[in-house]
DNA sequence: AGGCGCATGTAATTAGTTACATGATTCA
DNA sequence: TGAATCATGTAACTAATTACATGCGCCT
């Protein structure tokens, strides 16, 4: 039910399609929130029909034609009701790197760095678009406080998220040079 | 799919029961998986058809009865296999509160204020059982490497959250002072 | 007397994923 | 000529949530 609202939320800063969500959701919210198009497009349409949104189809001829979302009145109340007035629930991360880092005691030192290495690489690259993506943001004329403060938040998160990995290769390594000898 | 592997992963440390498992989840890997007990007690039958555990019957005259479950030989290949083989998935991440600030622009500073200070609440209380609770574990005897790698994760992890509510605050308070005038 | 901890399950519903489906344009 | 971008949808399936269901012992 959350998805409705993560809609609203970005629909609310600017009149969107279905296809630009979806690429607003990979690029800037990744961090804090995922879908994908298949759901969007359902969640979009079910809101259109409850007036929360509506929308201008606009006729291409040198691509696919488009639906542009905008809110209703009764769609920016609905989000501010939801913002305000339903009780914050707890994040739900579903991260398989960490249940594969909790499980390190079936591997060996060198599988268990292995793993690590990997997840550096990855979450370095994710970690570099999002810095790009924030000066970029920065540097453009739009200024939206809810992008600078949840981009800023995908920083800290990918910056803690690899020192700590660098944190856990030094322990693993020292760890097992103590214990095998 | 994964649900089986972090049970897999929590079963290979030592043999527990479902209502055991649970309390791990809820204690001990908040920040990075979740699942309820219907869900657990589902998987853990499934995996026990399909002997991947199996379990020790304790009738109890004071409590009711358990299962402790314990990994079978197929159990722990079939989990290495997975850790080693199967290509890491991204973290999937559905934070309401992150959805709420990424749309703070239909509030007023006041309201998003509020917001803030409810979650810096909430995510000091989950700091501050973290780490009561790796200060546990660490005086205990018993000290597991994945255990230990993950908690600390749990501390950087919420220390981040909360250092950049605080951020945050102050960007919020200083941008709609200079803007409101 | 009421709530919490222990302990396990099933049923109904909703949310989310993967696969199927189409089709023009642009770039290498 | 093959992949990527734009653009939207439905169908089938799997995962996850919420509600239903039981019941004793202990503490306040």
């Amino acid at each position: 039910m959350s998805l409705r609202y993560a809609l609203l939320g970005i629909i609310s800063k600017k009149p969107a399609t279905g296809y630009d969500v979806v690429r607003i959701f990979k690029e800037q919210m990744v961090y804090f929130w995922n879908s994908t198009h298949s759901q969007i497009y359902t969640e979009l349409n079910r809101m259109d029909q409850e007036s929360l949104i509506d929308h201008e189809l606009v006729i291409q001829q040198n691509s696919p034609n488009k639906k542009i979302y905008s809110l209703t009145d009764q769609g920016r109340k609905e989000l501010v009701r939801w913002m305000m007035e339903q009780p914050l629930k707890p994040a739900k991360i579903k991260d398989e790197f960490l249940i594969k880092a909790a499980a390190f005691n079936v591997l060996s030192l060198p599988e268990m760095i292995q793993l690590v290495d990997e997840v550096i690489k990855r979450e370095t690259r994710v970690h570099e678009m999002t810095v790009q993506w924030k000066d970029q943001y920065m540097n453009g004329e739009e200024s939206d406080t809810g992008t600078i403060l949840t981009l800023e938040y995908g920083i800290r998160y990918s910056k803690m998220y690899l020192e700590w990995c660098e944190w856990a290769k030094a322990y693993l390594e020292q760890f097992y040079k103590e214990n095998d000898k």
